[in-house]
DNA sequence: ATCAAGTGTTACTTGCGGTAACGGTAGCCT
DNA sequence: AGGCTACCGTTACCGCAAGTAACACTTGAT
């Protein structure tokens, strides 16, 4: 019959599609981002107009790829997320939970969130893109020093103050960049909602120059 | 003399960079950072090779032009955050500048933070990198729809949970990748410094299933 | 005049993404 | 059988961009 005829070839087909990407998961976890189409169906055992056959261009090969990763990531967090616990208990599990997965697989996740930083320096492979982290960090530690020469943490204050530092500043360059995209209220209103969101223990600690306001 | 002549080259040299970096910004605020260093030389009215004998690479390039930008982005977060004026406005007046920043000048933040959008769809540019923002989005979008469905805001709960969606994530995101690369104490550590600074208005606010706080 | 050094050029190499055109091989039809 | 279709796979190529080598022109010091 046509259909089942059908059926056994799309089979077969995302046989070899899964085949595929894992190969290209090999190669993209051994030499990192910047590995090239080439490369990947080497590993594969094949040659390159397979790969583009089965997947477009490598933004849609590499775009397979994640998600395979981010559904997996995804999954994990929203089981620590709908856990039945307090909820202070569920944000600490969801945080460790995406933590242990970044630290499990840190290529992995350097592949998903920072795919140009390439893995053999001696190749002449993209470096464009190594700005956006320089910025963020600096900024990071900048928002730390003030943090903790303005601000009265008790002991372990200089750690304490380079995690929020770096906190903050994501906290603020992720809602940026959503609010830049989509416009979804005033500038104004998003700075009184993440201001808002900020106002916990910060606001409760005193200050260390001023009068303690506690 | 030697030095004087030395003096009066490199002044003039420094002039030619100022300039070809002019030109660059030019380009690749028009075109994208996928822009060509022929199409920079051709703005810049010469042709490859001396941009290569300015820049060294094409990193290198890049990396002084982002370096213009975050110095002045950099500067005006300094003011705004040692302002003399209570803690809260100080934190709202460094979002907002942040914030207006990014609204006044996209191009510049595209180019600094999404160094692989390209501009012109037409051309068969790079799109690796087009993963990162996508996970972030996702599991920005799914802690809102966690947090409006579980924790009582008040009115505009939808645009708050959003926000703090997002913005929860960002933190998680930047404070993670920082960790990871500098390892500055345990991943508990972590999980707690992020749990305390999320700790405000998170915590007093009453659940929506549960009784009503206050 | 000559030498040195910086500015600029053209023309090339290398490597990658992407594609066209061709060669096998399995099953189905009459 | 023989032929049709459809898929898997190949080699060989195009276009384009990064980066480089080698050569030419001004300019000032000696």
């Amino acid at each position: 019959m046509d259909t089942t005829q059908r059926t056994d070839q799309q089979r077969s087909a995302d046989r070899r599609r899964r085949e595929l990407l894992e190969a290209a998961d090999r190669v993209v976890l051994r030499d990192g981002p910047g590995a090239s189409m080439n490369a990947i169906a080497a590993e594969a055992g094949i040659t390159k107009p397979i790969l583009y056959r089965h997947f477009g261009d490598k933004g849609g090969l590499y775009a397979a790829l994640a998600k395979r990763h981010t559904d997996a990531l995804l999954e994990a967090l929203r089981a620590a997320l709908d856990a039945p616990a307090e909820r202070r208990e569920r944000v600490e599990a969801t945080l460790d939970t995406y933590l242990a997965a970044i630290e499990a697989r840190p290529q992995v996740y350097r592949f998903l969130m920072h795919p140009s930083d390439g893995a053999s320096p001696g190749d002449p492979g993209f470096d464009v893109g190594k700005h956006s982290a320089p910025l963020l960090r600096r900024m990071g530690e900048e928002l730390a020093e003030v943090i903790e020469e303005r601000v009265d943490l008790g002991p372990d204050s200089q750690q304490l103050a380079r995690v929020w530092g770096h906190g903050i500043v994501g906290m603020m360059h992720a809602a940026g960049d959503w609010w830049l995209g989509e416009r979804p209220c005033s500038r104004a209103e998003l700075v009184r909602a993440l201001a808002d969101l900020l106002w916990g223990r910060l606001a409760a600690a005193g200050d260390k120059l001023g009068g303690p306001s506690f």
